[in-house]
DNA sequence: ATGCATGAGAG
DNA sequence: TCTCATGCATA
């Protein structure tokens, strides 16, 4: 919608955060107005939410102003996500308005940065490495993929080694300041050391590493390198099996692997198979069936990036068998007697009305807590456990548009390495910044006091979040 | 093609 | 408990 989604320009004003946010029925809704007063304690009318909602949410925007971003304000155990200090020179500054606060950002808020600012593809140099720059300054540099990607893995708290998100590489505040094109830089030991698998060498990039050490600066400092040409096309000669870490497997980048599911429809439908085919194929040759579902996400390029490298390779040696033997072409159905039919609960309808307000409370909290999900269960006349799946598909679905989002804007991938978290020391440590992790909080507990928003100074304010937390939350 | 559901693995 | 890979059922 705009492209200062994370710039400096407008940053404090915590607003511009939720305006025009579309839901999935495409109707407008928790748009929070520019021209009210800060922390009115007026509710505002919830359009697109269903009637039968209007007073449950009207009733929690009296302790979350609509003004503040709504999906974590509007619900009382949504406590605010509070900026505590300010990463120099970017980042998030106080305005006249009032207290800033700020949420952490959402994978939505990714999706919707890097839908709304073009991303240039850039190799500098012939052997994919970025110039390192004394000091972090916002550039043209593109987002780093895989720093995104990384941060997307750590989206949930519940995944986080510690509820505290610290102002470092993979900090949230840390994603969006390589998204506004700042260089991200850290110290040495927050890389590893890529493994020999991953190593790229074909002709475009003769780098035997991806991470180059920087002479004119810092010694310590390193930078990330990226082209979009330096992509391993080296394959995995044995089937994975589970769960694939990106690691030592098939290196394709999510353009070669779209690129591969789009040639494996062409393939599919030359042969005059269908997408059950395939799948019942993989199970008949390879005792290794896939649903029609797990194929037609495969050729979307609707699977996560880890499975679809896991997956190529299966699918690739599938359709070289079956073009090249007709006896092999002759049994792919056999393959479907490998189907598993268990007892399944019968699929819960949920009505568009029902949807359009779990859509609400999502965006309000993603992760919310159990008494969150009672309280949604109640309201919407839905079982705990439907609530509960709802959540977890609804996050699923999330990931998905930012891998489709990234596919489409960011460049290389995968051939440098993953910054480790910690430690964060060293002259290019960041500073600390905690930030509390609104869903973490159950504000729903008998003892807690109403969060009351104030006009006041930001001190009072995060005082009183802060105030929160648990012991051994903050850290300096 | 997609929504709700399952179960394994990890924290 | 969550995420992730996966699939039945259905739009």
């Amino acid at each position: 919608m705009h492209n200062n989604f994370f710039s400096n320009q407008g940053v404090g004003d915590a607003r511009l955060l939720t305006n025009g946010h579309e839901n999935h029925q495409g109707k407008m809704h928790g748009v929070t107005g520019l021209g009210h007063p800060p922390y009115s304690q007026h509710a505002q009318p919830h359009h697109g939410i269903e009637p039968e909602y209007q007073d449950f949410i009207q009733k929690d925007d009296r302790l979350c102003p609509p003004q503040m971003p709504n999906y974590m304000t509007q619900l009382p155990h949504c406590a605010p996500m509070l900026q505590i200090q300010n990463m120099p020179g970017h980042g998030f500054q106080n305005t006249t308005l009032g207290p800033v606060v700020q949420r952490r950002p959402t994978i939505e808020d990714l999706v919707q940065y890097l839908k709304s600012t073009p991303q240039p593809n850039a190799c500098n140099t012939n052997n994919c490495e970025q110039p390192l720059m004394s000091s972090p300054k916002p550039s043209q540099t593109p987002v780093y993929e895989n720093q995104v990607q990384y941060y997307a893995n750590q989206v949930s708290p519940h995944q986080a080694a510690s509820p505290v998100s610290m102002n470092r590489p993979t900090s949230p505040q840390a994603m969006i300041y390589a998204a506004q094109g700042g260089q991200v830089m850290y110290p040495m030991h927050h890389y590893q050391k890529p493994s020999p698998a991953t190593i790229s060498t074909d002709g475009s990039c003769t780098s035997t590493s991806t991470i180059s050490t920087a002479g004119s600066c810092t010694p310590a400092a390193r930078t990330i390198s990226m082209d979009a040409s330096c992509t391993s096309t080296s394959t995995i000669s044995q089937v994975p099996t589970g769960r694939v870490v990106s690691d030592d497997k098939d290196k394709s980048s999510m353009s070669e692997l779209e690129k591969f599911a789009q040639d494996t429809k062409r393939r599919r439908l030359r042969m005059g198979f269908t997408q059950e085919n395939v799948g019942d194929g993989l199970g008949a040759l390879y005792n290794n069936r896939f649903s029609q579902t797990t194929v037609c996400r495969f050729e979307a390029g609707q699977l996560s990036l880890a499975n679809m490298r896991k997956l190529k390779p299966i699918i690739n040696k599938w359709l070289d068998e079956v073009e090249s033997n007709a006896v092999s072409r002759a049994i792919v159905n056999d393959g479907e007697k490998l189907k598993i039919y268990g007892k399944r609960k019968r699929r819960t309808f949920i009505q568009a009305a029902t949807k359009s307000y779990l859509e609400s409370c999502y965006e309000q909290c993603p992760h919310p807590t159990k008494s969150d999900i009672e309280r949604i269960s109640e309201k919407s006349k839905l079982e705990y456990e439907v609530i509960r799946i709802w959540f977890c598909n609804r996050r699923q679905k999330s990931k998905k548009e930012l891998d489709k989002c990234l596919k489409e804007k960011t460049v290389a991938f995968g051939n440098f390495a993953q910054p480790i978290p910690a430690p964060n020391t060293g002259n290019w440590a960041m500073p600390s910044m905690a930030v509390p992790q609104p869903w973490l909080l159950d504000m729903t507990a008998s003892n807690h006091t109403p969060y009351m928003a104030t006009n006041n100074q930001n001190g009072q304010f995060i005082q009183h979040a802060m105030q929160r937390m648990p012991p051994g939350y903050y850290t300096q």
